[in-house]
DNA sequence: TTAATATACTAAACGGTGTTTAGTTTGTCA
DNA sequence: TGACAAACTAAACACCGTTTAGTATATTAA
């Protein structure tokens, strides 16, 4: 009876045509162009088939966004092997920021658009981004146990490193910093000024 | 020949209307509700009417997010009086997080959303913006003439300064921390948190 | 005072959007 | 072979920002 299974995966691959044509899109030509009637005619079927495999557009976004942190959690671990505890947080940081300024599309649906919190908040539940955090937390946990951080909260610290990388990443993503920093290499410039702030607050 | 007056104040009165209403919808009911058709119904106007006072749109969310800027000005103005430098930064930066906390909207036109970058970008002007980062580089230049933070240069400093601050503002306008911290007093909470790291990096 | 002109304003349309409905085709199973 | 469920579509619903063409009104110049 391979049949189910047949159709289990012949749905399973019209999703993935569908996020992956939805992911095109959104990274060729921004989030204003992805629409349900763009997807339908590029994959050639009628915009309603899709409501077949997604229920709405804003649950194609949020399978986007589990992609993201997919490859956000990927690139961090690389990074896990690093003994020093304190080195290890700051290559943690580097990690998450590269990525930011790498996928800033998948970092914008991640972390900043409302489309992906708002199954966030009815759900009560953000899997992926709680594993994210929580990887943090370890790395500052480490640190802590090595001697660090003595005077604050595992939590307090880790919600400020988090907001220094996020802060840099947001402000460049939805444009803020053009006006402040036109040198050369900007980009890295910031990765660069972003850690060196980082590692001026470990301790 | 009073009536070329009395038209720029009729004309200068429907464009605050617009203004008004746009932001009373804005913040009743987010920013999907903006719509030209609503402001248009709620001021008894036809849509088209709209386009003799804003060429489109994004030129009344940019206007918005300007009075937004002379808000926050305003609010960082009155923590100027502080004598001791690195306290007056500190409360420059406690006055930018309350900013955020209690006009969420504005905060998220002013350094967020799209719609008003793209005027930024364009123009390769961001007045406000910059000015508001220039009193933030003031108040660190005076820390430094203070003694504190010899070992950075002043746009690093106050590019730190604001990351968290507005990585905290952002995660938090943007749902991101909703399941971190649901304890008590959750807003007082991190923005005590956020002004005891803030203390720990003004060195 | 009258004719010309500029301004304010609107109805209707254009080309888009997400989503729903009603109905058809297709493939599977008893 | 007939029943049923799943896949799929055309068309519609209710919106959206913006433009066009045309009207009404107020101001100015002759």
């Amino acid at each position: 009876m391979g049949i189910t299974e047949r159709k289990e995966r012949e749905k399973a691959g019209m999703q993935r045509l569908i996020l992956d044509t939805a992911m095109k899109l959104f990274i060729d030509q921004g989030y204003e162009s992805v629409s349900m009637r763009k997807i339908a005619s590029i994959i050639e079927y009628s915009p309603a088939s899709i409501y077949t495999y997604f229920p709405d557009k804003s649950s194609i976004f949020y399978e986007l966004h589990i992609e993201g942190f997919t490859r956000l959690l990927r690139k961090q671990t690389e990074v896990q092997g690093v003994m020093d505890p304190a080195e290890r947080l700051l290559q943690h940081g580097r990690a998450y920021l590269e990525f930011a300024f790498e996928n800033p599309q998948y970092y914008d649906l991640m972390f900043i658009m409302r489309t992906p919190a708002e199954q966030i908040v009815k759900n009560k539940d953000w899997e992926h981004g709680m594993r994210s955090y929580e990887l943090l937390k370890r790395n500052v946990q480490e640190c802590r146990n090595a001697g660090y951080f003595k005077e604050s909260t595992v939590d307090s610290v880790a919600l400020m490193m988090w907001a220094v990388v996020h802060g840099i990443a947001a402000l460049h993503i939805r444009q803020r910093l053009i006006l402040m920093e036109l040198n050369a290499s900007y980009f890295e410039g910031l990765i660069k000024d972003s850690l060196k702030n980082l590692k001026n607050l470990i301790r």
